[in-house]
DNA sequence: CTGAAAGCGCTTACAG
DNA sequence: CTGAAAGCGCTTACAG
């Protein structure tokens, strides 16, 4: 191992002040007039010892660390964790590096996490927003420090938001489930006030409208998976007449296929299921399931640019960012021709 | 945003050094004979305007990032993002961060992320050993800051290591079928060097001969999804006398779901199924299928205190730590007793 | 028991 | 066109 060589080094070694180097390294040899040969005689220096300035000291000296925080409730989970590995190869090509933390549905450990990142003075903000984090997030984008926000739509705060479609994701759902000759569609949602859950509801509801469909519409109560289980068997066994239903999660979708093996139904020929948000199993399952997908690759690739262009850009624009990106509908065998 | 307060304020305020005021903030103050009085007085006071040490000034002057540098082929595979949570969780509880990238199968894209982890100047690396890296991972290891390994066991590298017993995952998993009254037992593995699946491999074949059985082992070759099945597919065909089967990695766990559909068979009536690698798909099929699984948390946990503990050891102690994990068998329906 | 000072490796206004 | 110097906020040997 060598000595790492610093700035100094290449100064001394030509001759001339660290100054010099410091802006010729940094490409600014035109801006700030050094002379052609002298700047060559640099680079071929710098390229000869393997210069490479400290990023510890630019940091230390700039402020600037090139890091990105990234917070959601479970890294684990296949939908983060996909998102995590989009983001990080985004990032890494521009020079940035995520770090990244479960807040695992503890308000508390959230904000101490969001404490985390800015002692590191992260350099910009990433974050599925966690339930009961509003204020905190909101006095964030106040601050100077760029926050995309993605996953949760939350009306109150302004910042930049990279989202799905929700609303047309259902609705699509809906007319597809009615095109193969479904009518009489369930929907199977959970209790709650987050917008994107709405918007999916709100989907669904209008389609069941203009198809002149009847609604028939389940709220579930956030529990554990035994329990969910249990109020969706308890649904379709009083709705008789369901010949289709669409779960608003994954979870549900779990739930819900745990609930129709139990009760020994077949899909799709005694119902058909169709899942909001796609993953592995779905496509593995016997018989595979229908699921509106979200664009993994399209929602990490929205929020690095984003991130990116508000960290380029030093006067801090007013104008807010919305992405609303369109979701995919996976048809498989879970939801075909009924007849 | 108040400005935010330095060293030197508290020890203007005080009247005192700065490095008074650096002593007792760093927990020094009886090693540096500092009076009760006075320590009292600079902790009030810092406690009172919310002073904390810069994290890039001390990084910057220590050398010490208090950051971890973590690789492994793809983030948003569920083994490694479970391991990437738990990892977060535990560093974090001791001041440490995570930063992480994805390799995938890519030998050049590998040796940059390695390098960038090195500028970053993280304290310590946590590496699933990807392909064609040992070279780099090796003078990683010979270099000052600690390595711990994971996943992947590789002889010649001399490191700290956290593994599974791979051997007696399978071991048991046949000696499981055979109580079950499972008799003709295959293994169907990937043709390789890998350590882990030649003792996966050697594990079975141990198992069969004590057990008094006959070896069906196949051994595919590495490519698409499609050509797996396809050769499950023309394996099971030519052993018709097979009554359970073992995959060796959860890809071909997969590509044996598939072989086994197309060819019309049932599990378990036609057909046991084991599977090495445990993952939800597994649970919630239909029969929910036996696994060998790996404890995730106590891996993540090993890896953390090893690493913690080069990290707190000033002297870097010539010996090398293995931790071998025993697996967990996770016994389903897939391989009920068959009479 | 406490303080003055060097220095980590950079960037950048300022001077010439 | 180039250099001398301040300073970012700390830690730590050294001095008294």
């Amino acid at each position: 191992m060598e000595k790492k060589v610093s700035i100094k080094d290449i100064a001394k070694l030509l001759g001339i002040s660290i100054s010099t180097v410091s802006f010729v390294v940094n490409g600014k040899a035109k801006e700030k007039r050094i002379s052609e040969p002298l700047t060559k005689k640099v680079l071929e220096l710098v390229e000869e010892l393997g210069y490479k300035p400290d990023a510890l000291a630019k940091s230390f000296r700039t402020g600037k660390t090139n890091i990105i925080g990234f917070l959601v409730d479970d890294i684990s989970e296949p939908f983060f964790s996909g998102i995590a590995r989009f983001i990080d190869e985004k990032a890494s090509q521009n020079g940035y590096k995520i770090i990244y933390s479960s807040t695992r549905n503890n308000k508390t450990k959230a904000q101490e996490l969001l404490q985390i990142f800015q002692d590191r003075h992260v350099d910009g903000y990433i974050i599925a927003l966690p339930n009961g984090l509003e204020d905190e997030v909101k006095s964030l984008t106040m601050s100077r420090k760029p926050v995309v926000l993605f996953d949760r739509y939350f009306p109150d705060i302004k910042a930049d938001y990279v989202i799905i479609n929700n609303h047309e994701g259902t609705f699509n759902a809906v007319k597809h489930l009615k095109d193969k000759g479904y009518r009489n569609i369930g929907f199977i949602t959970i209790d709650t006030i987050e917008q994107q859950m709405l918007d999916r509801l709100s989907g669904y509801e209008d389609a069941i409208k203009s198809e002149g469909l009847k609604s028939h519409v389940k709220k579930l109560t956030y529990g554990p998976s035994s329990e969910l289980i249990q109020d969706v068997s308890a649904f379709l066994k009083e709705e008789k007449g369901l010949d289709a239903i669409i779960c608003a999660t994954n979870y549900i979708t779990m739930a819900g296929l745990r609930a129709i093996q139990q009760l020994g139904l077949k899909i799709p020929d005694d119902i058909a299921l169709l899942s909001f948000d796609d993953f592995e199993l779905l496509e593995f399952s016997a018989p595979p399931i229908t699921a509106v997908a979200q664009p993994l690759e399209e929602i990490a690739e929205n929020i690095m640019n984003l991130l990116l262009k508000r960290l380029n850009s030093s006067k801090s624009d007013e104008e807010q960012f919305e992405v609303v990106l369109p979701t995919v509908l996976n048809v498989r065998s879970s939801t075909v021709v009924k007849l």
